[in-house]
DNA sequence: ATAGGGTTAG
């Protein structure tokens, strides 16, 4: 950027801020007294040579001549120093200086001689403010903007065309749209450029409808419209995808014989491409004969955002091999979310070092396109170490960071992050509530969810339907069936995924048949169901143990809806199959289907094999699985402790040492509860809490009440000389039952108790915590990853099994 | 001598 220049005197070189304003009047004084002292006589600055001329004028003249050619080859310096030795310079002379620092960059200087001139008394003209104006629009100024319109108002040139012109555009792209139509309102004679300003500041405030109302507007004032119009306008329809009104645009264009402009093409392409007609970016390429690289950037963009990240990329390359083109940090830009789509964590990495090479950073939008990559790429810790050295972050880059950190799972992380956010005193908006609601989600209690959807109300987005069907998966996972409802009863215009949340939502608190009821609900109002509605109904219907009716629906896809299965479908099967008790059949349907099974398909398999214990199948699919993923945990841990029933103690050990020697760490199981008012998170055999006291009595008299654990959950499988290792295994003070006795002990009688926990509740746990339902006969709700047990009357709505 | 434009992150 522009380096430091003395505007305000020639001997040092310092700027003339607001606040510094005596000093400068002071030294301008000091200047005007010394070249008064110099020069006694002044000639009128004329403009050309004639053979009368005196020598005042001619020394004038060549001065004049002289600053011009410095202004003109940006020499600021010399410029300002023939300048200060021009007596008395004239307006122009004024002007064609602050033009010149204005062109160059120098926007503070070109205030501060603004300033100046106004202070030393001489009078500003018409063509002064355009270029003063322009000035705060580089500084991002407003209140120099302000002042300076004030002093337009003041002088009387609001009724210039260009001046106002000027302002219109000054006022858009400082953030005041409001203050641009004013003017533009009050102009009483308008050109094109004043209608493609206000156009274009529509554009920048992200007003499609009013852009395209004052495009209509222009041509019904039979103002022609012209290049800028059609480049704007047709930003204005990439906006919000108005396909039929940017081929509308497309028209004009050639009627009027502008399809051959570059940068017409470029917003064409790059109109089509936002509009999801791929195809017609690409033929409108392949006409473009000089290719700049922002016609590339277009084309790449263009597939990047039509799901095509191997033909953007295969543009890239075509675009290297070309001539004289070097790729710019739009350029990467463009690409970086296909590197992610394709989880090209290589070729993002790449682009990274090609950036630090071709020095493009600092530069906040590519930093962000980054981290967004690294983490979309799940690697969590380039993401944030990219975030951390970033010079410049903003509300995009911290709600991107947020993003990487649910992305990765790390929900804690990412509530700090929100929190961080929120201390920077930045505001946050939709698609910060957006991201964060999934890790409430994970690992919020009801009241922590209604605490953040009150700040969400408060913020004024309540209504917005992304945020609303996120809060109903929010409340549904906190435990809170009943708030989820509540939202989506709100929505106005429910949308596929507000329907396929709620339906999901009541499979995971198992109500499997309001899950059907509200797809046939679906179905009557019109909706069309999509690959995910099938997987919310398949995935209730399997947590609810209705099999025929998951069979039923799973073979409708293809032939009612047209929608192939994909492999979160046969997952949902496998696990359908699995607890239909017919464990071959849901082998068999793995050794059928047509797509490759992933880890989470064996997985599926696995917990089935477990339920009917099933060690040979077991140990079969945990070989699968693990061939797989090597560092899957849960599998480990799920093999193990079937070995653990069957009291097979050297395998159990065996795995240990496994798990020990790759690093591999069971998840440390822990429950959640709201105790007086507050979360409340326990572990297994936790002593940690200033309740802990409390909770362990209320434990033993239950345990008590419900027998010795041994006896009650021990099922009697377990002879004398495993009680040993047995007494470690021991469930008597998992976290589940800790904390289902202290939500006993802080809350009234009558009302359900609800437990969250990360991993799923244990048989033993599960045993108990139906004999405490009946015994204290409180509703107890015991939420896992997966579903939520709802325990009363010593029963459980997963009719055991999960 | 004065004003407007293409490709840019969540």
């Amino acid at each position: 950027m522009a380096t430091a220049l003395c505007v305000s005197c020639s001997s040092k070189p310092s700027t003339v801020t607001d606040k510094d304003f005596l000093p400068g009047r002071r030294k301008a004084g000091k200047i005007i007294e010394n070249l008064d002292v110099g020069i006694n006589v002044r000639s009128p600055i004329s403009t050309g040579d004639s053979p009368n001329m005196t020598r005042g004028m001619k020394s004038s003249l060549e001065q004049r001549r002289r600053l011009l050619s410095f202004v003109d080859s940006g020499c600021f310096e010399n410029a300002l120093h023939v300048f200060e030795e021009i007596t008395r310079p004239s307006t122009f002379i004024w002007n064609v200086l602050i033009r010149g620092l204005t062109d160059n960059g120098f926007y503070q200087e070109a205030i501060d001689l603004y300033y100046r001139m106004e202070w030393e008394g001489v009078g500003s003209d018409k063509y002064t403010f355009p270029f003063v104006i322009k000035a705060c629009v580089g500084l991002f100024s407003l209140v120099d903007g302000q002042r300076i319109h004030s002093r337009v108002i003041k002088m009387g040139f609001d009724k210039d065309l260009y001046v106002c012109n000027s302002l219109v555009i000054m006022y858009s792209k400082l953030g005041c749209i409001e203050q641009s139509e004013k003017i533009f309102a009050d102009m009483l004679v308008k050109d094109a450029v004043s209608w493609n300003s206000m156009i274009s500041g529509y554009v920048a405030s992200g007003d499609c409808l009013s852009s395209l109302t004052c495009f209509r507007d222009m041509q019904a004032a039979r103002i022609s419209c012209d290049r800028f119009s059609v480049i704007s306008i047709l930003g204005a329809c990439s906006l919000y995808g108005c396909l039929l009104k940017g081929k509308e645009v497309h028209c004009q264009v050639i009627r009027r014989q502008l399809d051959s402009d570059p940068m017409i093409e470029t917003s064409l392409i790059d109109m089509y491409g936002k509009c999801g007609l791929v195809e017609y970016s690409d033929r409108l390429f392949n006409r473009v004969s000089q290719r700049s690289v922002a016609v590339w950037n277009a084309i790449i963009g263009a597939y990047g955002l039509n799901d095509e990240p191997v033909r953007s990329f295969s543009c890239f390359e075509r675009m290297l091999e070309s001539d004289n083109l070097d790729p710019n940090a739009v350029t990467l830009i463009n690409l970086l979310p296909s590197c992610a789509r394709m989880r090209a964590l290589v070729q993002g990495k790449s682009m990274h070092g090609f950036a630090i090479r071709k020095g493009m950073f600092p530069h906040v939008v590519l930093e962000t396109a980054l981290l967004d990559m690294y983490g979309k790429c799940g690697c969590l810790n380039l993401a944030d170490s990219m975030f951390v050295q970033m010079k410049e972050t903003n509300l995009i880059s911290w709600n991107a960071r947020i993003a990487a950190y649910v992305q990765s799972g790390n929900e804690k992380g990412a509530l700090h992050v929100f929190q961080d956010m929120c201390s920077e005193h930045l505001h946050p908006d939709e698609i910060t509530f957006v991201n964060i609601l999934p890790a409430y989600a994970e690992t919020a209690l009801p009241k922590e969810g209604q605490q953040i959807h009150a700040n969400i109300i408060k913020l004024g987005f309540g209504s917005s339907i992304f945020i609303c069907n996120a809060l109903i998966y929010m409340y549904a996972k906190c435990g809170d069936i009943q708030a989820a409802q509540l939202v989506f009863n709100c929505i106005v215009y429910k949308d596929v995924i507000s329907w396929n949340t709620i339906i999901l939502a009541y499979g995971i608190h198992g109500f499997g048949e309001i899950s059907v009821r509200l797809f046939s609900d679906m179905m009557a109002e019109g909706i069309k169901p999509n690959g995910s509605t099938f997987v919310s109904l398949l995935a209730s219907c399997s947590i609810c143990g209705m099999v025929d009716e998951g069979q039923n629906y799973f073979s409708s896809m293809k032939t009612e809806y047209n929608i192939d299965p994909g492999i979160e479908h046969y997952g949902c099967m496998v696990d359908l199959l699995g607890r239909s008790g017919n464990i071959d059949l849901a082998k068999h349907f793995i050794d059928e289907m047509p797509l490759v099974p992933t880890a989470r398909i064996w997985g599926s398999l696995l917990s089935a094999s477990r339920y009917h214990r099933n060690i040979e199948l077991a140990e079969l699919v945990a070989d699968r699985i693990l061939s797989l993923e090597h560092d899957n945990t849960g599998c480990y841990v799920l093999l193990s402790n079937m070995y653990a029933e069957l009291r097979r103690w050297a395998d159990v050990e065996s795995i240990r040492c496994s798990m020990q020697s790759q690093g591999l760490r069971r998840t440390t199981a822990c429950s959640l509860i709201e105790y007086n008012g507050k979360a409340l998170q326990i572990t297994n055999n936790d002593c940690s809490h200033a309740e802990a006291s409390m909770i362990y009595d209320a434990l033993d008299i239950i345990s008590r009440k419900i027998g010795d654990d041994l006896h009650v959950c021990g099922v009697l499988k377990f002879k004398p000389p495993d009680l040993i290792r047995r007494r470690a295994h021991s469930a008597m003070y998992h976290s589940a039952r800790l904390a289902i006795c202290a939500g006993l002990l802080s809350t009234p009688v009558g009302t359900p108790v609800l437990v969250r926990k990360n991993v799923r509740i244990c048989e033993d746990c599960h045993n108990a915590a139906k004999i405490i339902s009946e015994m204290t006969d409180r509703e107890i709700v015991v939420g896992d990853p997966k579903f939520y047990h709802r325990f009363s009357n010593g029963k459980c709505t997963c009719k055991d099994y999960w």
